[in-house]
DNA sequence: AAACAATATTGTAATCATTACAATATAATT
DNA sequence: AATTATATTGTAATGATTACAATATTGTTT
C-alpha cells in the first residue's frame, strides 16, 4: 500500500483518518519489522508527544478488524503487527528472536477438511534457527526482527 | 502416541517420568481439545489435590522443548497445548472460539526462501467462521474447542 | 459562527496469564 | 541411612492488555 493511500483506505472503510491513525499506519509502512505496541508507541511519541498507548492499542484493533493490518502471534508474549497483508509466512529465530518474512503460496494449502468453513485469515508460522545464527555458532541477540528471508 | 508409552517417551529423553508429568501427558491425550493451562490444572486437581499450577507450567515447558507437545498460540491470550505433534493445522472460529484440527501437508510448504534456515516447528493457523456458526446465523459460545474439521 | 452531538484520545487503574524464586518434598545415589 | 540432585509447591512479582471515565477533538445542525 502506498503511503498516500492510507487516508483513502480508511475513509473507504468508514474509519476517521485521524492524525494518530495515519501516523500509526505510516509507521507500520516504514517499519515492516513487525513492531510491538511498545515499539510503535515509544517511537511515535517523539512525533506526537501527547500520544497514549491506549490509542495505539485502539488503532491497531481497528486496523486489524478492517483487514488493514495483520496480527502476528508467533509466540512472543507481545503481539506484533504487520501492514503487509499479502500472503506470506513468518519465521522466528529461536536464538536471536528475529522474525523473517518468507514467500509462501498459502492458497495452495486449501484443505478439503475446511470446505464448509469461512476462512478470513491464514497464518503460517515457522520456528527454528536463522542462517546468521547458524553461521555464528549461536551467539546472542543482535538482530531484532527486521529481516526478509532471501538467501 | 499410546498412553502407556508416555513413561518410555520421557525416559528416552532423560525426563523423569514423575506422577504429575505422566498425568499431564495422559490428560492431554484424553483431551485433545487444545486445553489451556488453567483447564489442565483445574481438572487434574481433582486427581492430584496438591497439584500446583506452576508444575503444570513447568511440565508443559519441558514437554514442549522435548517435542512431545505442541504449543498453540493462535491469538487467545491463553496458550493452548496439543499432544498431537503430527503435521496438522488449526482453525479458530472467531464466533464461538472453537479450535478445529485440519489436515494439511505442511511439508509441501517448503519455501525456497528458507533453504538456509533450520526449521524446527511449523504451524498453520486459519481463522474464520465454522460451519456450525455459519448454519446457526452466528449464535453464541456453545462449543469450546474440541472439534475436528471433517464435514 | 455557535451550539450540540458524536467520535477520538488520553491517563490511570484493574485484570490476568505467565514467570521468578524460595521453601519443601521426593527421588536417586553413594 | 546419609547425601545429593531433582521435582513440586505456593506466593509474590512482572508485564502486556483491557476497562473505563474524563477530556479533547471533530462533524453536523441550526
Amino acid at each position: 500500500m502506498k503511503p498516500l493511500d492510507f487516508e483513502q483506505e480508511l475513509k473507504k472503510r468508514n474509519i476517521n483518518p485521524s492524525h494518530q491513525r495515519l501516523k500509526i499506519m505510516e509507521y507500520l509502512a516504514r517499519h515492516q519489522c513487525h513492531p510491538t505496541v511498545d515499539q510503535i508507541y515509544t517511537d511515535l511519541q517523539k512525533d506526537i508527544s501527547t500520544l497514549s498507548k491506549t490509542t495505539v492499542y485502539n488503532t491497531l484493533h481497528i486496523l486489524a478488524q478492517a483487514g488493514l493490518v495483520r496480527v502476528i502471534t508467533i509466540e512472543d508474549k507481545e503481539t506484533r503487527y504487520d501492514i503487509l497483508t499479502e500472503d506470506h509466512g513468518h519465521f522466528k529465530c529461536e536464538n536471536c528472536g528475529a522474525i523473517y518474512d518468507f514467500q509462501i503460496d498459502i492458497n495452495a494449502l486449501a484443505s478439503k477438511d475446511l470446505s464448509h468453513f469461512k476462512i478470513y485469515d491464514k497464518n503460517v508460522y515457522f520456528k527454528g534457527i536463522c542462517p546468521k545464527c547458524l553461521g555464528n555458532n549461536l551467539p546472542g541477540t543482535e538482530n531484532l526482527s527486521v529481516q526478509t528471508a532471501q538467501s
